[in-house]
DNA sequence: TTGTAGGCGTTATCAT
DNA sequence: ATGATAACGCCTACAA
């Protein structure tokens, strides 16, 4: 036998069809012990497993699903697929991982193989706009969720979280922490959530003698340097800052600390998405953290539900993300 | 047309058979010019991809690998897995992601469905023994690469890092500083790694006047706590600790620092395993660190030369790990 | 250059 | 309770 065993193998072996042992494989018809025993006996000695493949070619379902992320590294992300891989095991479902570099290509590219592989159903962190993504998927007929960030047509499920209410509350508590000059930190690709967050933050300062100025670069190995020379350079300098997604709040952290501001006596800083406990060495950070573990088990529900009734309304599932405080924001300094 | 279309819709609409459509797809057969446009544009209308699946059930080749870590969520695991993510994706497979939480019966699990899932083939970190799932992969045919940790029988490929050396080096660092008593922190579950780092551990501590005693505790919420309760109540009271991954690592140290430890003022602290650099605030801990997206890429790379010749040797490859020397180790002090 | 026949491993449907 | 037949979407081998 020099490939895997195939259903006709063990019929053969237990003197019947492979109907019969289709049957007691599937326990989808009547079968009389003795056969059922002895075609158990032959699937146990040739370790047969059924192939999903020929399956999936009658049943059109591979009883796989895909997660696109930007990058499995980042671990609000990364949270993300451990909520997805969970609620899938759960149901049986296998996952694909993809990471798409936040490039509409990558997410083409994929999509294509995608379909191909006939996978069930796509789970997606859009990039920028995606909608070429999106739109594909439609044309593929693949069932899909967008998670986390909302995109312009809302023709399709998706999860998401409060990150409006979120930026809100954050500048709320900074407001009450005495600031009144406002740095928001972000970047320039239009990210909804982004815009989102950016929102948020301007209506907590609607009525209040508070404003905010909006530094802008691109996400990469320098941003958070340049951010922090901006922020110097301004007058009257922001007691304050609030950096929009979490990589850059590190980023950002790191690069006041190495041009001697201390965090938080010379200046807050707070940030978006949390990083798991058993990674943090000194929780320092606030944060508005979102439940990413949430988010992808949540994706999964949506996702099997279009995969069940292809022509079920799309739901739109919100989260509520919380306010860690932390250390990282202080009262406004007197000097 | 209900579901996704097939090679026939797009032969119809063509006017020609399905093999023409199917050797313009391929390039696999001479096409006439005039043919070939009209086939293409058929292709283009019906958005037709071919369905890998129905490919796979004849060539017996999914193009899709699956790894299967204990924990995506481990930045270790995730770093491993984008490796293999972008040398999967150079080689146009897809990989299935498996969470396998340190349990030989998810494992099983898990290579029952791959098995039938058809993957061309497995990476793993093995739990354990795994000495059954790896059976199982035998017993399957399924091509397997072990990375990470070694397991008993060498019949498989594998990638791993030589942490033993890693070990001695970082003992040998540590005794430079002036330490003699170590407490070496594991987790007992039989992991190979585990005892291989201990054993490079003694190796540096062999002719020298010093010693280490191994605390080994479940590698739980409280095991962090549980280490630092042992330790403190020593005698000699070991100056320096050494744990023995990256997890317990950081446990470690919020253990220490909760009980009113200085480190390293009053003990020195190594560990195993680096957090991505993107990630640290502050760079503080002095650890080993193992190449892991390397690890990743060299076991996909492996792993095809499994899947195209499943008679061909198996090898071992093995990465040098780094010291990486920060402050969470001093000089023994006087006191 | 293009087409026909058959089979990859399963299962739905219709016999027996 | 069991079996025969056909079909899922594609491609190899062979024929025209």
């Amino acid at each position: 036998m020099p490939s895997r065993p195939t259903i006709r193998d063990v019929a053969a072996r237990a003197g019947v069809t492979d109907m019969t042992v289709s049957r007691v494989v599937n326990r989808s018809g009547p079968v009389s012990e003795a056969v059922r025993l002895r075609v158990e006996q032959a699937i146990d000695e040739l370790a047969y497993v059924p192939s999903r493949l020929a399956r999936g070619l009658r049943s059109h379902r591979t009883h796989t699903i895909a997660l696109a992320v930007s990058d499995i590294t980042n671990p609000f992300f990364t949270t993300i697929a451990r909520g997805v891989e969970d609620a899938a095991s759960d149901s049986d479902l296998l996952v694909m991982l993809c990471n798409t570099d936040e490039s509409e290509a990558e997410e083409i590219r994929y999509m294509e193989m995608l379909a191909g592989q006939n996978v069930d159903g796509v789970l997606l962190v859009p990039a920028k706009g995606a909608e070429k993504a999106c739109a594909l998927a439609e044309r593929y007929r693949l069932p899909l969720v967008i998670l986390e960030r909302r995109i312009p047509d809302n023709s399709h499920s998706l999860v998401h979280c409060d990150t409006r209410s979120g930026a809100r509350r954050m500048v709320e508590h900074l407001l009450k922490l005495g600031h009144r000059e406002f740095a928001l930190l972000t970047t320039p690709i239009g990210v909804t959530t982004s815009d989102d967050r950016a929102q948020g933050a301007m209506e907590a300062l609607e009525g209040t003698d508070g404003h905010a100025i909006v530094i802008s670069e691109t996400l990469n190995r320098e941003a958070a340097g340049k951010v922090v020379e901006r922020w110097a350079s301004m007058e009257p300098r922001p007691t304050a800052m609030f950096a929009l997604n979490n990589l850059l709040t590190i980023g950002t952290l790191k690069a006041l600390r190495e041009r001697g501001f201390r965090v938080p006596e010379d200046v807050s800083l707070a940030g978006f998405d949390d990083l798991p406990a058993p990674l943090l060495e000194q929780p320092f950070l606030t944060v508005v953290s979102q439940p990413a573990y949430q988010i992808g088990k949540a994706g999964v529900e949506l996702l099997i539900a279009e995969i069940t009734d292809p022509s079920c309304a799309h739901r739109q599932v919100m989260l509520q993300p919380e306010l860690v405080v932390r250390s990282s924001c202080g009262p406004i300094s007197a000097t």
